[in-house]
DNA sequence: CCGAAATTTTGTCCTAGACAAATTATCCAT
DNA sequence: ATGGATAATTTGTCTAGGACAAAATTTCGG
C-alpha cells in the first residue's frame, strides 16, 4: 500500500493543526520537516501526520507541544493514557457495566451496543439514562481515546449509535407545547452534539418547548432565529475540545446579537474552567441546567 | 441592539471565508474595507459580515466573485434566486404537497412538520418516501435557501428534524447481516449528512450491513476504520458546498489509503460535475447507487 | 509555603509577493 | 457561423519572516 504524502491544506484538515501552527512549529522547533514539491511546496510524509496527530492527542491532555515535540517518537506513545487532568473517579460498581457497553464498540458490534442500551433506557426511564449512563459513558470514551485505547473511528461509531438512540427517545415524548421555548445549538467549530441531545432530552421530559437546530450556527443567525422563533432561552454547548480563549468573546458578543429578553444558558465540558460572564448562565452539569429551568419557571408564571 | 465587531478568524467562522481569501479580496477589490483596532488587528463590522455572507451565497450559485464586489448591494440582493445553473423541473403535480411540507418548516411549526412528514413515511414506505419526498425536498431547501426566501436556520431546523426521522425509520429496520457490509461517512470539511443517511436508508432496506460513522472522518482513519470493520464498501457523501477542486485529490488519496480489496464509492450533488476516477465509483443517483449495490451482490455470490 | 512579578512559551495576525488551476476571451480554420 | 485551439484574465492558495498578546511557567520576596 503505497501512502501518499500530504499537502498542506489536507494536513489540517486531518490533524487539526493550523497552517499557520504548522508553519511556525517547522521554524521553532523544526518539526514536522515536510519535503517540497515541484512548486516548492510543503509536502508532508503519512509518517509525519502520524505523528501530528499524536502530538495533538497528546495536547487535548494538557501536555505542551514544546515539550512534545523534543521527545522521541517511542516515548510519545508512552506518555498516552498518562493525563495530566485527573480521572473523575468512577461512581459505584456500575463501573463495570458501562466498561462492558464500551466493550462492545471495541469489538465493532454495533447491533449489540444498541440493544443493549435499549434495554437500559427502558430499565432505568429517560432521565436516570441521561443522567447515569450516556453521560458518564461519554466521559469514559473520551478518556479511552485520550489513552489510546479507543480509535477515532471507534468514538465516531459510539457518537453516532447513541445519537440515534437519544434522538429515538426524544421522538417519543409527548411534542412540548408549554413555555419555555428553548433552542439548542452550537456555534461554528463546534460540532459535538451529544450534549446538546443529552439537555434537549432532559428539557422535553420536563415539557419544554425544544426547538434543535443542528450545530454551527453563524452567532448572526443564532440571534435571527431566537427572533424568529420568539425563544425564551437559546441553550449553547461547548465541548472539551473546543478553544478555550474563543469561549468568553463568543458568549459575549452572542450576547449582543440576542434579543435582551432572551437568556443565553451555555453547558458543556468546555466551561467548566470558564469565570462569570454577564448576561450568560453557565451550567456544567446537567443538574444545574434542569435547576436552571425550575428557576425560570418560577420566575415566569 | 449594540452589534460588535468581528475578528478575522470570526468572520472565517461565520462566513466559510478563509482567512486567506478576506485579505487577498481586501488587497484586490478594496473590499472588505475592515476598520483595525489598537493592535492594529482587522475588525469588521457586522454590516460587511453581512454582505460577504451575501456574496458567499452568490457565489455557491455560480457568479463570480470579482463581479459581484464590483456590484452595489442593492443589485446584489436582487440577484438572489437568479441561480446561474438551471433548476430541475417539478416532477409532477406532487409539487404542491412538497411546498405545503416547506411551508411548515418556514412558519417554525417543527411539530406539524414531523407529523405530516410521519404521515408520508407511512403511506409511502421508505423507499419510496427517500426517493420521492426526502430528496426532492432537501433539493427544494436547497433552492429556497439560494432564492432567500429560507433564512439558513430554517434550513438547520429542516435537516435536523428530517435526520431524526430517516434514522427512526432506519431503527425500525431488522438489523441487516448480511453482504456487503458498508462503511458510510464524509470526509472533513463535510458536514452534510442527509444524503449518507438517505443512502444508509436504501441499503439497509436491501439487508446490507451498514456502519455508519457519522461525518467528518480523517482520511487516515477511514483506512483504519475499513479495515477493522473488514468492510466491502466504503461509501462517501460530497455536498454540492464542498470545493470541487478537492474532491479528486482527496479521492484518489483515499483510494490508496484503503485496502484495495474494498471499493470505493461517493455520491452526493457534489460529483456530478466530476469526470471519471480510477478505482472510484461514482454514483450521483439514488438509482445508480441501488444498481451499484445489485451489481457488487451478482459479482460477490 | 504562598502570592506577585518576571520570563518563556505559544498561537494568531500581519505584509506582500508568487504561481497554478480554472475560467473567459480571442482568434483561426473549417 | 461554429468548433476548437490559444491567449489572457481571474481567483484561491501557498510562501517567508516579523510582531505581539495571552497563557503558562519560573523566579523572587515576604
Amino acid at each position: 500500500m503505497n501512502i501518499p504524502d500530504f499537502g498542506i491544506a489536507a494536513v489540517e484538515r486531518d490533524t487539526g493543526l493550523s497552517k499557520d501552527v504548522l508553519r511556525v512549529w517547522e521554524r521553532r522547533y523544526g518539526f514536522p520537516a515536510p519535503c517540497r514539491d515541484a512548486n516548492g511546496e510543503r509536502s508532508y510524509p503519512a509518517e509525519q501526520v502520524e505523528r501530528l496527530r499524536l502530538i495533538k492527542r497528546l495536547m487535548d491532555q494538557g501536555h505542551r507541544p514544546g515539550k512534545l515535540i523534543a521527545t522521541a517518537t517511542e516515548e510519545l506513545s508512552g506518555l498516552a493514557g498518562r493525563s495530566l487532568v485527573p480521572r473523575a473517579a468512577g461512581e459505584n460498581g456500575e463501573v463495570e457495566q458501562l466498561g462492558a457497553l464500551l466493550a462492545l464498540i471495541k469489538q465493532r458490534d454495533g447491533a449489540a451496543y444498541q440493544q443493549a442500551m435499549q434495554q437500559r433506557l427502558a430499565r432505568q426511564g429517560l432521565q436516570r439514562f441521561v443522567q447515569d449512563s450516556v453521560a458518564p459513558l461519554t466521559r469514559r470514551v473520551g478518556e479511552a481515546w485520550e489513552d489510546g485505547s479507543f480509535e477515532i473511528f471507534d468514538e465516531h461509531l459510539f457518537t453516532e449509535l447513541t445519537k440515534r438512540l437519544l434522538r429515538q427517545a426524544i421522538a417519543t415524548l409527548p411534542v412540548g407545547r408549554s413555555r419555555p421555548r428553548i433552542l439548542l445549538t452550537s456555534v461554528p467549530d463546534e460540532q459535538h452534539v451529544l450534549g446538546l441531545l443529552m439537555a434537549e432530552a432532559l428539557f422535553a421530559l420536563e415539557g419544554a418547548d425544544c426547538i434543535p437546530l443542528g450545530a454551527q450556527m453563524p452567532l448572526l443567525e443564532i440571534g435571527r432565529a431566537a427572533s424568529a422563533h420568539r425563544t425564551d432561552i437559546v441553550a449553547l454547548s461547548f465541548s472539551v475540545a473546543f478553544p478555550q480563549r474563543q469561549i468568553a468573546v463568543l458568549l459575549q458578543q452572542l450576547r449582543m446579537v440576542l434579543p435582551p429578553e432572551a437568556a443565553l444558558w451555555a453547558g458543556g465540558a468546555g466551561i467548566q474552567r470558564l469565570v462569570k460572564l454577564d448576561g450568560v448562565d453557565l451550567l456544567p452539569t446537567f443538574d444545574m441546567a434542569l435547576a436552571a429551568l425550575a428557576d425560570w419557571r418560577a420566575a415566569h408564571p
